[in-house]
DNA sequence: GTTGGTAAATGGTCGGACGGATTGAGGGCG
DNA sequence: CGCCCTCAATCCGTCCGACCATTTACCAAC
């Protein structure tokens, strides 16, 4: 059996346009074709090639505007495009019942992300990254716990881009922004935030101090503290349905 | 400005079903109204609801087939679709000159996912992955320089797996499939493919010793060899247009 | 029981038409 | 002379209706 025979004129369009944008022929900011232009060049209707379009858009490859400076454009690659989409797929990889993603998995993902991440922080550190990342610093009051968290993500976002690496930010931010996701904490305590907020204090002035080691032991331990509100959920997931 | 004060309705709809998906509303396998009746339900034309299912599909969300058993639906996530699509979206952001991301990067990036993840397959290691991971192995074979490459992505492959967390290899496998696809080195001697392989060869043998750090200690010797193959590439990036 | 053909359901494609948003140019007014 | 308003042009967005292609189930004939 041939993988597909012939398969429909909008995904052939489509993978065409796709292939001339990834080798570079397309380059970002150009302008494609206008719509009756591609259908006239592919010799396919405009429907169909809106259909196309609409895949590429979906995928971050291209925007579209109206308006007569309107039009298709080559789009210009953005890291936290491509963060969401990964987040969304993790989110549903670990939500199916036949996943074979689990909550160690995730963790196991992070530490393994975020404690070298750390180091290279340490090493790596400038004044501005500095200064974003004290800003997530949270302090004794007593915030809602919503806030906490948003905060909390703040801190891990800025320890990721300190390490000088947008690699690393792209493929880490998705993996502890579905662990958020999946087990919003809402009703933790005041102490448990203190202690988080302690921890994060602990990591900061080890990667101010430039103390790779210390980042990395304390980033560590923080991690370790933070699995069991991970890993026993205070609520069974409400919302079951059918 | 607003951010979008009344976004397209093709879009709107997509977002609508893509919340369903996420939420757990429609669950995997389970088949969505046909165009028709989507197109009833919505209040907008077959042609606006196709354009919905055609960014669902391509964010693999959905599955569409024909016939009258046909329609869509909801698809199984796969962990290789996130993973190619991810190595579009970094082959991208390493191809355009605005990029932020170099070869450094991408090797850093796969150094600290691969060495890690060779010593969790030095624990966990499987009879069925040893197996898969030992046909990886090359041999001293006169092979075409194309195949050891492909060899030997299928070798990092496996040894991700090995490791036991999918995740490690939905996240790690874009980044040297990248530096792969980026960099064919056609050209490379037998001598290079040799070491490549006995480096292989060695991994191969801590990690079925269950040897951790030595497993570990390979893998990250075999990347620092791999080093100069990616950031000298033998030949200028050829097709440079217009 | 197997084989072959036929019918039904569904997505795929087409063509045309109109509406809506955006931009630039031209004209009127201060 | 300069500013604002109106208008027209050019895009994408949406709709409609029709027909084609593919897949499956069903039924008849051998």
């Amino acid at each position: 059996m041939a993988t597909r025979g012939a398969l429909p004129a909008y995904q052939a369009l489509a993978d065409s346009l796709r292939d001339r944008i990834l080798s570079g022929e397309l380059e970002p900011g150009q302008r494609l074709p206008i719509e009756p232009e591609l259908s006239a060049e592919s010799g396919v209707s405009r429907s169909t090639v809106r259909e196309a379009l609409r895949v590429l858009a979906s995928q971050n490859l291209i925007s579209t505007s109206r308006g007569v400076l309107g039009g298709s454009f080559v789009a210009h690659p953005q890291p936290h495009q491509i963060s969401d989409y990964l987040q969304s797929s993790l989110s549903l990889l670990t939500g199916t019942s036949s996943s074979e993603i689990t909550v160690d998995m995730l963790l196991e993902a992070r530490e393994l992300l975020e404690v070298p991440a750390a180091g290279l922080a340490a090493f790596r550190r400038t004044g501005a990254d500095m200064e974003i990342l004290e800003e997530s610093l949270a302090g004794p009051q007593p915030f809602d716990s919503a806030v906490r968290q948003e905060l909390s993500l703040d801190f891990h976002a800025a320890l990721l881009r300190t390490a000088g690496n947008p690699l690393m930010e792209v493929l880490a931010r998705p993996v502890f922004g579905v662990l958020s996701e999946r087990f919003r904490i809402g009703d933790l305590s005041a102490a448990f935030w203190a202690e988080v907020d302690d921890d994060h204090r602990r990591i900061f002035e080890a990667v101010r101090d430039g103390d790779v080691d210390g980042a990395k032991t304390a980033t560590r331990a923080h991690l370790a503290a933070l699995r069991p509100a991970y890993t026993v959920p205070p609520r069974p997931r409400g919302g079951r349905r059918t």
